[in-house]
DNA sequence: CAGTGGTCTAGACCACGTG
DNA sequence: ACGTGGTCTAGACCACTGG
């Protein structure tokens, strides 16, 4: 430990933790401590200590101190691949195959969940993302005309709704369910393969603000995974 | 903006990024310009910048600046929860009913996983979690007995494989896997289900440094979804 | 009340990598 | 070479909250 900066100090600090020299539920030395320990300032400490209550190891409270947390649920950081960045990855060649696309009122849970008018025309698109000439996903979305006109016209058999929404309509908000589903009989056409099977799921909704700009379900393969480290 | 803080600054600059000022792409000004503009200290502004690198909203180099990213791969991070939580959550009760416990040879696809020798003995241990009276995710788990021997005995009738690990054997680093199965024989009979139903399915490896502790995999009951924001 | 973490500042030096 | 971000320091004040 040569080199003293917040990082070294962070894997210190984890280390004592994971060591069992500092247990669950215990109180740590407090920051002024720690840096006199460490020889380094009481802001170097507190960034280690604060990653590493992002990361979910401890607890902090002014006052009270930091605790190691009993149950360190730490969190899980990923990113949610783009399905092209996915397929290229992989050598294959990518294109989006536009199954179905209209404009029309949509269903009631879609209205319900996003809290807009029952009359309102929303964009309805069904993709089919293609890797190489096999079906690597099934995409079924609903735009908000009044957030993103220009989609109408965009050019979705080049570029997937996903990319052409993340460029021209920046959203500020949303929330995504992972989940498993049976196939419908739609995706057991589209996969080839039959109708219940196991697929994975993700459904993703974005805001700007409070106004609602796209809802989708992105089905995947069968055998599809999400990997991610803790 | 009364108050000048590193998290008021970050809001600021994501908003200037999602009204479409800064667009994807482009460079925005150096954290010295930024800190004049908004009367603070460089510091604060590196500090929101820094937070907003990771949330995968910018992307920052040395010398090159700060630009906004083509595709705004927002991390998704979320906390994996504890099974226990999710249903003491819903007002339920929960308990875990063990319905296999045995020290055996692991499988080869466990030993190739790990590099751990194929004659080496683990602790196997089936597990319903039970919400109430019904069965809320089957786990299946192996378990180093060199790195947590004192598993045999533990009461895992009271307290479950995964809270025992966590406080006595502290891990370092590991991996999730999600994806969607079929229902087997057993895990059709544990939710009253048909064989071949969607389960959502949790696989987490973890290890203390490079010695493997535990891998485990987790199926949760029909229509489970686990949530996240953006 | 007093001890803890949260944050800011001003200045400084360094690492990096672009041009 | 030099402009950019990455980081450290010392000191300061504040917000919170436990005792």
């Amino acid at each position: 430990m040569n080199v003293i900066n917040h990082h070294s100090i962070r894997k210190a600090i984890r280390q004592r933790i994971e060591s069992g020299e500092w247990q669950p539920g215990t109180i740590i030395p407090a920051e002024a401590d720690l840096a006199a320990e460490y020889g380094c300032s009481r802001t170097t400490v507190n960034r280690a200590m604060q990653n590493l209550a992002d990361d979910g190891l401890i607890e902090r409270k002014r006052r009270a101190g930091t605790r190691v947390k009993e149950i360190p649920t730490r969190q899980t950081t990923f990113k949610i691949p783009i399905v092209r960045h996915e397929i290229e990855a992989t050598g294959a060649n990518y294109r989006p195959h536009i199954l179905l696309k209209e404009t029309k009122r949509a269903p009631d849970h879609i209205t319900a969940k996003l809290h807009l008018d029952q009359g309102e025309k929303l964009f309805h698109l069904v993709t089919a993302h293609l890797s190489d000439r096999r079906v690597y996903a099934v995409e079924d979305r609903w735009v908000n005309l009044a957030a993103a006109p220009e989609i109408i016209s965009a050019p979705l058999d080049e570029i997937s709704a996903n990319e052409w929404l993340i460029r021209k309509v920046p959203y500020s908000n949303g929330d995504v369910v992972f989940s498993a589903s049976a196939a419908s009989k739609r995706e057991a056409e589209a996969f080839e393969i039959d109708i219940g099977a196991a697929l994975f799921t993700v459904d993703r909704t974005t805001w700007l603000d409070d106004i609602f700009i796209t809802t989708m379900t992105l089905r995947y393969r069968p055998g599809y995974q999400l990997n991610a480290r803790l």
